[in-house]
DNA sequence: GCGACAG
DNA sequence: ATCTTGTCGC
């Protein structure tokens, strides 16, 4: 398997990455509703990292939006392009994400990052950036509220409270997508509708707190990983 | 100035 | 993210 090359000119500074997210923040869509959920294709993106090896493993998993079935699967394997600081996530994923998406024969449809979108201190996340990159609808969903404030939702499934930047500004939803369970936290990243967002997560979470695609894209991007470290250790 | 801070 | 055993529940 062929390292990924980190593209020519990629930020080597957390000066030059603000500047690279100050000039695409601009191009985001966020008037597009994105497509229909439960309809076509939705594909999840995830990384796992070894730190002490410098190595990151990506994978892009397709799911069938209808009935959750795994359509088609892929991996990509590099060296960290950036290093770990809140709010530049997105240089230290995207390379490695984006060859495991070019690598897919089908199209990606709406793409599902880990991690967050508009609720952004810039409001320009993970998924904005991806999406920003390929073109395609993006949303991210996290696991946790980052630095944002928001009310806790109903107990239920489905309920949601607004996920608030500053007052009256809602740059995301806290949503429930298990009864009783903590909420995960969802935002627009490029051509979807928070509304429509939210509406797609629901149907990625029949039975767990996290979508079914984030799940599948988890695991396979752990195991890529340790496939990669088994041929090369230390 | 200090702490917090997606993954 | 990652380091980590057992344990409770479906």
């Amino acid at each position: 398997m062929t390292l990924t090359e980190i593209p020519e000119g990629w930020p080597a500074d957390e000066a030059r990455a603000l500047a690279v997210q100050d000039e695409l923040r601009g191009r985001v869509v966020l008037d597009e509703p994105g497509p229909p959920p439960g309809t076509g294709l939705v594909t999840g993106v995830d990384v796992a990292y070894d730190d002490e090896r410098d190595v990151v493993a990506a994978a892009a998993v397709v799911l069938d939006a209808a009935t959750l079935e795994v359509v088609e699967e892929s991996t990509a394997v590099g060296r960290v392009a950036f290093p770990y600081v809140p709010g530049l996530l997105a240089f230290r994923e995207i390379p490695t994400v984006l060859a495991a998406l070019g690598a897919l024969t089908c199209g990606p449809g709406l793409v599902v990052c880990d991690g967050y979108g508009l609720a952004h201190p810039r409001r320009f996340g993970l998924a904005s950036h991806l999406g920003v990159l390929t073109g395609l609808p993006a949303i991210g969903v996290a696991k946790n509220p980052f630095t944002f404030a928001y009310e806790q939702p109903g107990t239920r499934r489905g309920e949601a409270s607004a996920l608030l930047a500053g007052p009256g500004e809602e740059v995301g939803r806290a949503l429930r997508t298990q009864d009783a369970v903590k909420p995960v936290f969802v935002s627009v990243g490029h051509r979807v509708t928070l509304d429509n967002a939210c509406a797609h997560v629901l149907s990625l979470t029949p039975r767990y707190r996290l979508p079914e695609s984030t799940r599948r894209a988890d695991a396979l991007c752990r195991e890529a990983l340790r496939d990669a470290l088994r041929g090369a250790p230390l």
